[in-house]
DNA sequence: CCATTTAATTCAATCACTGAACAATTTCGT
DNA sequence: ACGAAATTGTTCAGTGATTGAATTAAATGG
């Protein structure tokens, strides 16, 4: 039985690649242990040999990645063992986020906590995006100072966008009305990035990414971002499936019935027609104030006293959200389905009607039961995971973080 | 820029693993190349050295995986070149299916050439999986032997199955009356089978790599096999996507119309209803003579001479099989489509009515034009497939084999 | 017929991991 | 209190795979 190497495209492979592979190896035990393990009990549970461990974690220690415990007290005889856990100075993530009604930034330190946040809450759409970046840049700023004060190195930041992304060029966020917008290029302009590597990426999958770290345990799901619009993030083995240009996860327009209300998108019948946000809050006779968090917050009081017209409203979308969902998992087999965005909040008045359409329309609900889930992230789900997903990429391959150090 | 190991699953890497590595890379390039390539040109496009090409090659050329052509006439000075290519005399695989009107039995080289190919027409429904698992049995004894004449070793055999499949288990078939079948069990009573891996897999799954090695160059993508059921396999990246428990692409019971008619499934308005083989000659009116072949052989020539009530037919199926393929690219962003099965000769009549689905209904339709095209492999996709899937292992991981000689 | 050119092999050097021996540090038993 | 036992971590020679330069092999061309 020997490892496999999988290289994705036809790239060779020297030494160095095992070195880089098993520093991941050893980096990957150590976040995922319970209690800070030893040298020797990384060694035991990888399979490598102490020797090489050691010489392992002494560059991953030598490039701030890890850091030595004081000694535990230990249980029984035997020098005691030095634990190893992930260094919160090393390199850190900045994480952006840009919505409909809000403007964020986050610092995510290596371990993955979130170590400072900043919100703006302010209607983005009339400001477009040249200011809307501008002024996210600021917001940014604001946090950068803060993490330069607790001494962190900022290795890259995520920007999030409620759109559809193509490498990192936005193609369209319909509803903060942009198209073909190069975020980072107006990032850029701020002396603030001179030297940051900045990537782009859908809302929902980073907010999936999210997710994904912040409850071990699940590789494997679909996160569904119930904002104006609705999008998914798919999660396969730990890792984003993003599709062949990176637009999967458009769950907003799966067609539900087919001949119904005219969607924005031009078909008929799209679920955002009948479980998006302004949907449900049209059915449920909520007045529109024009602040989406205020008007939530209205429904779910009104479904909390036991508003008939709100229930109903809340049936009717968690029926078609249930067939929507249906479709995702007889196609993709996924066991667990995470709700976020708003409808993390409403999940209790969603989870028996999206059920009982997963018990009638998947064919293997018997085999495998689906899971229904609240996002434990909150609103803030799409910032974390962005600037988690900066120090996941260092996490994954520290071999290259730290030969360019 | 160096290249990156990942190893799925925490294993340890050491030199070993390089070296597998690279000679599933030598290996790959070799099969992709349109000539056969020198040593020279192998370093040369893979980025290894020479003499490290020379080392694996000889090793595979060892392991009779790979074989040296005759020094072709070259143009210009210079040692010729000797080519390589992939042995004919290497490895080979033994496919196998079950279908709900015809077993088959096929042995495909390593090059991927179908060497022998045996069928036989008989409806299954009665047998039961013990009867028909014999049957096969003495199918494949006889692609077998006959390969045995050619001087083959046969590496190993799939199983494709018209089912839901976990691990080697058959939970249920649905058309052919099985439940939880094991039909590795079932098939080692044959003594043809004393040792020689077996394996299982869902029909579609497997045809959908038949197809994938059939038409290089569309490594994502979905194949959709259009028989009495309807499934679907996913390729993305070369790889299948089989979801947790490997029940993914069960596209057949993709809720079109939510209230529409019921379904065997025991949901209402699944896909199968609308396109499915039988609703689509019930639609046209062709009588059911219990030989699917025959009836749909009836289906085309009346479409092909202009019947107004099949192109209806054809038409009704074409809308709800296009809402179901929209569903399935605005998921998972794939830009290829393959129709296999019976869609494969009605194709003519179904393009034009999925194209204007997915045109209406796939928000990204602007920028990822979706191809449809119909399967290149025909009928005997999954048992090319399934013999391919053997060979292909040890493609992607030569090392494996060549140690076990 | 010899210079040129391209292909393939040989061989010392390098790099990462292994395995065994060793050093360090603590507990336990008497 | 002290040595035996246990456990962690390091050192070092050995092994396997790749590199790179030198060498051998086999053709063309003037």
């Amino acid at each position: 039985m020997h490892a496999r190497l999988l290289n994705p495209r036809g790239a060779p492979v020297r030494q160095a690649g095992v070195r880089a592979h098993n520093l991941a190896l050893v980096l990957r035990h150590v976040a995922g242990a319970a209690t800070p393990p030893s040298r020797a009990a990384i060694a035991a549970a990888t399979g490598l040999t102490r020797a090489t461990v050691s010489a392992l974690v002494d560059d991953l220690v030598a490039g701030t990645l890890l850091t030595e415990l004081t000694p535990a007290p230990r249980a029984g005889a035997g020098r005691p063992a030095v634990g190893l856990a992930l260094s919160p100075d090393g390199p850190a993530g900045l994480g952006l986020e840009v919505n409909v009604d809000y403007l964020s930034a986050a610092v995510v330190d290596f371990t993955g906590h979130v170590r400072h946040r900043v919100v703006r809450h302010l209607d983005q759409r009339p400001a477009g995006a040249d200011r809307t970046l501008q002024h996210l840049s600021r917001l940014a700023g604001e946090a950068l100072t803060r993490a330069g004060t607790d001494g962190l190195t900022i290795a890259g930041g995520a920007l999030a966008v409620p759109g559809l992304v193509t490498g990192d060029l936005v193609k369209v966020a319909p509803n903060l009305d942009w198209r073909d917008v190069d975020p980072i290029a107006l990032l850029r302009r701020a002396t603030t990035f001179k030297d940051i590597p900045l990537t782009v990426d859908n809302e929902a999958n980073l907010a999936a990414l999210g997710e994904l770290h912040a409850t071990p345990g699940t590789p494997t799901f679909v996160y569904i971002s119930g904002e104006i619009g609705i999008g998914a993030g798919i999660v396969v083995d730990g890792a984003l499936f993003r599709g062949v240009r990176g637009f999967s996860g458009e769950i907003g327009h799966i067609p539900v019935h087919p001949d119904g209300p005219a969607c924005r998108c031009g078909a008929r019948g799209c679920l955002e027609q009948y479980a998006g946000q302004e949907a449900i809050l049209r059915a449920a006779g909520v007045p529109l104030t024009g602040r989406p968090d205020e008007s939530l917050a209205t429904l779910a009081a009104w479904a909390a006293a036991g508003d008939a017209t709100t229930l109903t409203a809340l049936a009717g979308a968690a029926t078609a959200l249930g067939t929507a969902v249906s479709t995702v998992v007889n196609l993709l087999d996924v066991d667990t389905v995470i709700l976020g965005g708003s409808y993390a909040p409403l999940l209790p008045w969603l989870h028996d009607g999206v059920n009982l359409e997963i018990a009638r329309r998947v064919l293997t609900a018997a085999w495998t039961p689906v899971t229904i889930q609240a996002a434990t992230l909150g609103p803030s789900a799409a910032v974390t995971g962005a600037g988690d997903s900066v120090i996941r990429t260092i996490r994954d391959d520290p071999a290259t973080w730290l030969s360019r150090r």
